[in-house]
DNA sequence: TAGTGGTCTAGACCACCCT
DNA sequence: GGGTGGTCTAGACCACTAA
């Protein structure tokens, strides 16, 4: 592991234990540098992740600070973008299954076209799974991912963990993604399906997933019961980013 | 500006009209630092920003890629978490009002207490406002902000904007947020001020804004019209941080 | 094996905060 | 003016890719 990493989880490790306190200004980097037996660039290496995970914060002239929510951002570690509504909710150990509905493949029409940036001669996958958590439905998903950025798909992967065989077995490595939500009426298969009534809303989830190469490999919309899930997401202020 | 900025705009900006394509490798960092005059670490580190803006990626050992989606992150250039349906839905001039529904300072009830982090004798203004656009109120408001750290608010200053306010003649400066976002039913004050029927799903969005130290500084809840507001947002897959 | 990115150092200078 | 963080350099070595 890289030196500027080590000391990063030092420091990190300090600051949850307490060590540095909250509001605390801590050595400069001078010191540090001293201490971990290095250069001053790889403390600032260091301390600019710890800034990035929302644990410090520095002040020109002035020196590094452990920012008064540090312990929870620390504690809570919450990805970015990721569902937390679940883990939340539940406790205890629960029981997560998944029901194929429907597997086909066909053509894509005009919008799956615009997000995944493929012609409409290139065929995909059409996915849609249900998500039950102990008994109860709790979101339904619609995927589409083009043939040729992953082959072999069969009902039985679908089954097991779609992602498990992405990145375990073809070795695929994700990227970024983008998502919109929205909440929206139920539409039939969410009544039938996620049993909502006319009157449940549903929170709807639109994703498009890249590649590390920025090349769009799924595109999804997934519905969630409203009782049932939340997005969490904490946006870290960044003021060094370009002009 | 510092130089490794103003190499990274001039990066981004080659980028961006089609100077490197899409999908192509850019100079060695040896090269673009002979010909900004520059040192190779500086190159590094603008290479580091459009990384982490994704608009390229690097294979060690290989070189500097543009990015397939690069042009497009780089045009809409949607900051992480901000509302956009707004702008999105509306294509030309269009007249935004707020209009302030109550205004109060009580002492912050239990969850007010925790998310804002204060005592339950610290008194809190109580701001719920309802937002308009072109004669359709489309969003509600509902704010908590401790006396203490934003003195002096106005019903004037609430007409106008409050973070304005904040960040203009207060001179507070926003570090992170974090948000939660469910689909709700509509509630009382959903169905009078933003006109919805019982079977209007409603967006809900809770949000801690918290200042660059870490202290909390404001906790809303907002309710948006589910025809007029969607949220988008970027996870920016980041590899290197922390183990 | 050659090319390229990732990391690290020691020293330097500047900008800013605080007293 | 002393303390501290921000930036930059030149050179070095290592890790990885690709042929």
């Amino acid at each position: 592991m890289a030196k500027y990493k080590e000391v990063a989880n030092e420091i990190r490790k300090r600051i949850k234990s307490g060590i540095y306190h909250s509001e605390e200004k801590i050595p400069d980097q001078e010191s540090l540098a001293k201490e971990f037996g290095t250069s001053r660039v790889t403390v600032k290496k260091a301390l600019d992740l710890l800034s990035v995970a929302g644990l410090v914060y520095t002040i020109q002239g002035s020196g590094t600070y452990v920012k008064k929510n540090a312990v929870n951002l620390a504690e809570q570690s919450i990805k970015i973008g990721q569902n937390v509504g679940l883990t939340a909710a539940a406790g205890e150990r629960l029981e997560l299954k998944t029901e194929v509905l429907d597997f086909n493949v066909r053509f894509p029409d005009e919008e799956e076209c615009n997000q995944l940036s493929i012609t409409k001669e290139e065929p995909v996958y059409d996915i849609k799974r249900l998500r039950i958590l102990d008994e109860k439905p709790y979101s339904l998903e619609h995927t589409i991912i083009p043939i040729a950025l992953a082959p072999n798909i069969t009902k039985e992967i679908l089954n097991r963990s779609l992602y498990d065989y992405l990145q375990g077995d073809l070795g695929i490595v994700f990227g970024d993604n983008r998502q919109t939500v929205r909440a929206v009426k139920p539409d039939d298969n969410d009544k039938k399906y996620l049993h909502c009534s006319n009157e449940d809303p549903v929170l709807e989830v639109s994703k498009v997933m890249f590649l590390e190469r920025g090349t769009p490999l799924e595109y999804s919309v997934v519905h969630h019961r409203y009782d049932m899930v939340e997005m969490s997401f904490i946006n870290v202020s960044r003021e060094g980013l370009l002009g």
